[in-house]
DNA sequence: CGAGTTTGACCGGCGC
DNA sequence: GCGCCGGTCAAACTCG
């Protein structure tokens, strides 16, 4: 219709020698299939870290934890029951009243931080550090912030923009646990628009962006209506770039793909490849794959728009992570640091696709901030869209003894947060530094293809770091999920624990119960790493583990407290039960709403 | 034959 | 205003 001259197509023939090195793998052939479908299993390792002074949960991936896809599935429906959907329900009612109580006091420090952004741009730092409740941070400065600094806060500058966006976290936590609030980014205007209309959550349909953003017919009417264009302008959505090391074409991240097209970038000879999610017609998610110019083997998978569908189970470990990032760049963009690294405490509320839990109420409780902390990593500022880039690539430096920091800086108009999840092996091992260990997600073990193995083991392993306070949560050093882990991999583990760890299984969790049921902190805290952790289990091979889990939890409940079985049995029960849950599409909401309530 | 991929062209944003 | 560049389109093509 609209094309009428487009190429003369005899120049195409099937030559592939091309191809090869455009399938996102320069020196690679094309393997078309797996580049579009992302079937192979590519394993990535998880950590998440909630960091206080004193301890930290690690979600790391791992073999020979994630059941099959087939296995998950058939979990789905079956594994709701009324009784479930009951509890749940009533679960999330209280979590709900509960949360509209505080959105209040948190729209407060909102506003005051709001005013006090505009009010002195100068002292935009400054003032951002004093809002760092929510999740900003100080900075130190970074490379590049020449252009950065000249364009500072576009989002800022716009009033309610950022500072809402980011300082409205909690609200629209709330509103997102019932709104088909996606996952790997919630674009900025969304955001606003949540924030804006208090009351719009009871309308997931109305008016959301991000609904209705199907992918070629909002370009062509962007291009023929003007005042199209200028909305585009404000769908410049949050991205969340991953890095990792991975030898297939793209990293399996759960979902279905279909390549559109394909690009040479400028700087890297590496061709981009563009995809878009075709788990439904009309979902927005895009994704670009691209391998680094430094170093072949790294694959960076940018992912932008929010799913407007349930995720495949496998997917929603990647869906969950982005999200989280997503959140917590947005939280971030409203700080507008341009040009600055910073020391990047995430905002208290934090939205993992489609699941909200609020760290802001326990903050508000305890009076002490909740923050996400992320570990530094290089500082991407090129590309015009906010983008989170999880770093999976490399050992994290420790800033603050081992736990990571985030590095915040920004592009000319948009900040761009780097997030290294990498750490160190011996970090996931460290038990004198309560690590608590969730089993990432995303690592799918049924295909040797598209692993990220490097060495002998597997490299990748995501982390992030939940500033929890100045407390320890535990008080003497619990490895509670590492102790978890013990038990749930009677299998081929691929770091088996020594011994040692597994002699004191028992006490480890009874311990770890303890100061879960006993710290509130803890609970939101856990809650965080869980989503991911959730996310990921409601994914295909991660599910099963879930009930492996719980599986293990039950026999475990001899030697162990009641609630420290009784809590991954709510997991597990959340987790199965998810799915049939609309309002969140990728199913982790209630859970998480349901975890936060049982803890 | 349908689904997915390839690939040159097209479009819009942005910097100069 | 122009050119560069990223992103997308869609016909042609491939594959199962």
């Amino acid at each position: 219709m609209e094309m009428p001259k487009r190429r003369s197509k005899a120049m195409e023939n099937n030559n592939t020698e091309e191809n090869s090195f455009l399938g996102n793998t320069p020196v690679e052939d094309k393997t078309k299939k797996s580049d579009g479908h992302d079937e192979e299993g590519t394993s990535m390792e998880m950590e998440i870290s909630k960091s206080s002074s004193s301890m930290d949960i690690t979600i790391q991936g791992g073999h020979g934890w994630l059941a099959e896809p087939e296995q998950t599935n058939t979990l789905m429906p079956s594994s709701s029951t009324g009784k479930d959907r009951a509890l749940i329900k009533h679960t999330q009612e209280d979590e709900l009243q509960s949360a509209k109580a505080e959105m209040g006091e948190v729209r407060e420090e909102n506003e005051s931080s709001s005013a006090r952004d505009q009010s002195n741009e100068q002292d935009e730092e400054a003032g951002e550090l004093v809002s760092l409740s929510l999740g900003r941070s100080s900075s130190t400065d970074q490379p590049r912030k020449d252009e950065q600094m000249k364009k500072t806060s576009h989002f800022s500058k716009n009033g309610k923009g950022d500072d809402e966006e980011g300082l409205n976290g909690a609200g629209l936590a709330l509103e997102l646990g019932f709104r088909f609030e996606p996952a790997a980014d919630q674009s900025t205007e969304v955001v606003m628009k949540n924030s804006s209309s208090d009351n719009s959550c009871g309308d997931p349909k109305e008016d959301d962006p991000t609904e209705i953003w199907p992918p070629s017919k909002t370009l062509k009417t962007t291009r023929s209506g003007d005042d199209e264009v200028s909305r585009q302008t404000h769908l410049k959505k949050a991205r969340v770039s991953v890095r990792a090391r991975c030898d297939a074409p793209t990293m399996n991240d759960g979902c279905q793909w279909r390549k559109y097209g394909q690009k040479i970038a400028k700087g890297n000879p590496c061709p981009r490849a563009y995809y878009r999610c075709t788990v439904s017609p009309s979902c927005p998610v895009r994704k670009q794959v691209q391998r680094c110019a430094d170093d072949m083997s790294i694959l960076i998978t940018t992912y932008e728009g929010s799913h407007n569908h349930p995720l495949p189970m496998s997917a929603t470990a990647m869906a969950s992570t982005t999200s989280a990032a997503a959140s917590m760049l947005q939280s971030h963009s409203s700080t507008s640091q341009q040009g600055h690294t910073a020391m990047a405490p995430i905002s208290a509320s934090t939205n993992l696709q489609g699941l909200n839990f609020s760290t802001s109420t326990l903050s508000q409780n305890s009076r002490l901030p909740q923050h996400f902390y992320f570990p530094n990593s290089s500082i991407s500022t090129t590309n015009s869209h906010p983008t989170i880039t999880l770093d999976l690539t490399a050992p994290s430096p420790s800033h603050f003894g081992r736990f990571p920091a985030a590095v915040f800086s920004s592009n000319p108009r948009y900040p761009s947060t780097c997030l290294n999840f990498s750490s160190s092996p011996s970090s996931s091992l460290d038990h004198n530094n309560h690590t608590l260990q969730l089993q990432a997600p995303w690592n799918n073990n049924h295909t040797a293809a598209g692993y990220f193995n490097y060495g002998n083991r597997v490299l990748n392993q995501v982390g992030s770091a939940l500033s929890m306070g100045k407390q320890s949560i535990f008080q003497e050093p619990n490895n509670l999920y590492q102790s978890y882990i013990q038990n749930q991999k009677p299998p081929p583990p691929p770091l088996p624990p020594p011994p040692h760890q597994q002699l004191m299984l028992s006490e480890k969790i009874a311990s770890a119960t303890k100061a879960i049921t006993s710290n509130p902190k803890f609970q939101s805290a856990l809650a965080a790493a869980l989503t991911s952790f959730v996310g990921t289990n409601n994914g295909g091979s991660a599910t099963t583990g879930v009930r492996e889990n719980h599986h293990h939890q039950q026999h475990q409940s001899s030697t162990s407290t009641e609630s420290a079985s009784g809590l991954k049995l709510k997991w597990a029960e959340s987790l199965t039960t998810n799915p049939i849950y609309p309002p969140s599409p990728n199913g982790i909401g209630y859970a998480s709403s349901y975890l936060n309530k049982s803890l």
